[in-house]
DNA sequence: CCATAGATTGACT
DNA sequence: GTCAATCTATGGA
């Protein structure tokens, strides 16, 4: 049995990740992103997380060109993690919506602890809110990098847990994105001081 | 508080 | 060659 409070048989399965991001992503609030490796878990509850739409849908989207190495998978089976590098130095890590074929994907944006603050913390340099108030910071506290890209949720070390439901449910903009402004595609927990930076 | 510069590499045009 | 789904330090109000 899982240690923590996170039991397999309560495990978000395949089902839930098969729609497309934008349904997907504000259902992702609340829940526990849970990082099991070397007998240690680490637990993030997810409080803002970004949703990016499939090929010629969204000019923001990695997918909008269509299919690269880089984007692969984007369009891999629901449940399934997509991890990028950006900036020469940070990684972002994205849960793959919508079904096999079809691109679509889920940024996760911010996050409280809620396990392993300790270890998580100690890795980013920071304490509190700094630990994952930002989507390369949630990758840094958790380890994660080229090495999780296509791991599945549903099964592999890393997955997500159901954990509580946010009182409310805010929408915006996406963050740091120059075109696609007008798609209000950003959800967030807008009572989570765990939010990063801006909050339009 | 806010604004801005620099870091640093690979993907894509 | 351009620039990115970012973060941090620093400098000024």
């Amino acid at each position: 049995m899982g240690r923590g409070g996170f039991p397999a048989y309560r495990r978000l399965g395949r089902r839930f990740f098969a729609r497309s991001a934008e349904e997907l992503a504000p259902d992702l609030l609340g829940c526990a992103l849970v990082l099991r490796v070397g007998g240690l878990t680490l637990a993030i509850k997810l409080v803002e997380v970004e949703a990016y739409l499939g090929v010629g849908d969204d000019p923001a989207s990695h997918a909008f060109r269509g299919r690269t190495a880089r984007n692969e998978q984007m369009f891999a089976t629901p449940g399934h993690l997509y991890v990028y590098f950006t900036y020469g130095m940070h990684y972002c890590s994205n849960v793959v919506a919508e079904k096999k074929g079809v691109a679509g994907a889920v940024l996760l944006r911010a996050g409280e602890a809620l396990q392993g603050a300790e270890l998580m913390g100690a890795r980013r340099g920071r304490k509190g809110v700094e630990i994952a108030n930002g989507p390369a910071k949630l990758c840094q506290a958790l380890g994660l990098d080229l090495r999780h890209n296509g791991l599945d949720l549903t099964r592999d070390e890393l997955g997500i847990w159901p954990f509580e439901t946010p009182k409310r449910v805010a929408r915006s903009s996406r963050i740091g994105v120059r075109e696609g402004r007008q798609l209000r595609l950003r959800f967030f927990d807008p009572d989570s001081p765990f939010v990063s930076g801006k909050r339009t």
